[in-house]
RNA sequence: GGCGCGUUGGUCAAGCGGUUAAGACGCCUCCCUUUCACGGAGGAAUGACGGGUUCGAUUCCCGUACGUGCUACCA
């Protein structure tokens, strides 16, 4: 068992978005197979065709390559145990199906739905559970209330069917998970789940089982949501004979909203203001987009660093790590077994440090289609220039923008009644002075502007500190901004003139 | 309702029988910055409850409460 190669899976079903728990859990598997020098593989789990949404599986792959985690194997790399997508695998699951019937593990059911519905009423008016289960199934159509004639016959007419668990009764099933320690359910209260639908489609625990085997995965991380069907595939296991290949299981806390309690929706991110998905979804049914972290102005790095760490505990005071760090520091009995909610406050802090971090060349690439959008021109040395001075306060890189419009563009309106506040008719002449003392410079130097600055501010008799402020929102607008003779380095002699002068004619 | 799982500050969390109960985000105060932000220094704030076990429980056990998940021919 532990000699052999570590395999683990990630088995999305390709129904809409990627939720950030479905990134986390991901990235759990990654950093788990890396860690042990194991296989990453991405299997789809379509067996719903109904469910089917077009699209899904290629937005699923490329927030994968967003997220900077590739698979080893994949429905578009394939690999040694393809095909890898669950619908393309249909015809190995009901040989297993018929197996587990042969030997008293199964059973065929021809209730309807309308015949189900109608014993899940009364058992609800009971009081009873309402579970198709080893008391219930007494009662209904299926091979162990009908004779071996009638079940013949139905067949033999094409009747639809499913086929079903039998669960035992009075059994007490453990198994012990990487994160939980030992968990146990009685067998009584389980039901008897769907293993084969009445299209030839094997549910999710019949397929989880049948191709976690067949692909020799060594294991199974999933969220917690699954664990009460976890007595099911355990059964399912050693019913197929394969309890010996039956990987580890460890079921992964949940990702809760930030208000109240609960798992984390999308609703919950349109609600609050903050994204869900890892990247833009646009619902090809229904044309409705919802925000991703990349188009909200992650960088994958943060977002990744902020998901690891939102149940994983690596056991040193750092909090930053690249994707190499966290793989040789992970651990699954690092992992907390209570859901954790949300705090986009703290994943910004996170990207604001990776924003900090990285390489100006970098950040301009990053930037640049805002700017595009924007019809703004502006040269590379420029924007890096622009980078340098307000990366620091930029949480998002979609925050560059406003943080810096005044760089590219002339303000259109200005703060004037802050510049009022302060003005007085030596103020005035001060600027007037100033902008003929500008005219006449020829160093256009952050370190000459202040200095012209400086004399015009000791020529005209006024305090430094009530020039800087009127100074500032002339060339910005507001009260806000880096350094004010960075800024009029930076737009240029010719434009911090004209910005003067438009700001003293309108006042 | 049944079953499973969980519960340390507002949030993420460390701890693994004896601690002044770390650290981070956020919040507050001050400093720096003639704007804002960044940065720096401080601060407030935490083991659901009740029983055990023990010389000693946040830590181990059992209840209770609360929360949450599941209870589909969905995953």
């Amino acid at each position: 068992m532990d000699t052999k190669k570590v395999r683990v899976r990630f088995a999305p079903s390709p129904t809409g978005g990627l939720h950030l728990g479905g990134v986390r859990t991901v990235l759990y598997n990654y950093l788990f197979a890396k860690k042990h020098g194991g296989e990453f593989v991405l299997r789809i789990e379509d067996t719903d065709q109904s469910r089917f949404v077009e699209g899904a599986e290629e937005y699923i792959m490329k927030c994968l390559e967003w997220c900077g985690i590739e698979p080893d194997e994949s429905p578009l790399k394939g690999g040694p145990f393809a095909p890898y997508r669950q619908s393309e695998r249909k015809a190995n699951y009901a040989q297993y199906a018929q197996q587990l019937i042969n030997d008293g593990k199964a059973y065929y059911a021809f209730d309807t739905p309308e015949e189900l519905e109608v014993m899940r009423e009364k058992y609800k008016m009971e009081g009873h559970s309402a579970q198709y289960d080893n008391r219930t199934r007494a009662f209904m159509r299926n091979s162990l209330t009908l004779t071996a004639d009638e079940v013949n016959t139905l067949l033999a007419a094409n009747t639809p069917y499913v086929i079903r668990i039998k669960m035992p009764v009075g059994e007490t099933l453990l198994f012990t998970d990487m994160i939980r320690g030992a968990v146990s359910f009685d067998t009584s209260l389980v039901d008897d789940k769907v293993l084969l639908k009445a299209d030839g489609m094997p549910t999710y625990h019949l397929a989880v089982v049948v191709d976690d085997y067949l692909m020799k995965i060594t294991h199974a991380f999933r969220g917690e949501e699954w664990l009460p069907s976890a007595p099911v595939h355990l059964l399912l296991w050693r019913y197929l004979g394969w309890e010996n290949d039956m990987p580890e299981w460890a079921h992964l806390p949940l990702i809760l909203k930030p208000d109240g309690n609960g798992k984390l929706s999308k609703r919950d991110g349109d609600r609050l203001g903050f994204p869900v998905f890892a990247m833009d979804w646009i619902d090809p049914r229904t044309n409705e987009q919802t925000t991703g972290f990349r188009e909200r102005g992650f960088l994958p790095e943060a977002f990744v660093n902020m998901l690891a760490l939102l149940g994983w505990n690596p056991g040193v005071e750092q909090e930053l790590f690249s994707m190499e760090e966290m793989a040789a520091l992970f651990s699954m009995d690092r992992v907390h077994k209570g859901g954790a909610k949300f705090d986009y406050e703290k994943a910004k802090w996170f990207n604001h440090q990776y924003i900090q971090k990285t390489d100006n060349v970098q950040l301009a690439e990053l930037i640049k289609p805002q700017l595009a959008d924007k019809n703004i021109i502006a040269t590379d040395q420029k924007l890096i220039q622009v980078i340098a001075l307000v990366k620091e306060r930029c949480h998002l890189l979609n925050e560059f923008w406003e943080q810096s419009y005044f760089f590219f563009v002339t303000p259109q309106t200005i703060d004037t009644a802050a510049i009022q506040a302060k003005w007085s008719d030596t103020a005035k002449s001060f600027f007037q002075s100033l902008q003929t003392n500008f005219i006449a410079s020829a160093d256009w130097s952050h370190d000459n502007i202040e200095t012209i600055f400086n004399n015009t501010i000791i020529d005209a008799g006024i305090k430094k500190g009530e020039a800087m402020l009127p100074f500032r929102i002339m060339l910005v607008g507001g009260k806000f901004g880096p350094g004010v003779f960075a800024i009029a380095e930076l737009i240029g002699k010719e434009e911090t003139i004209k910005r003067l002068q438009n700001a003293l004619a309108s006042l």
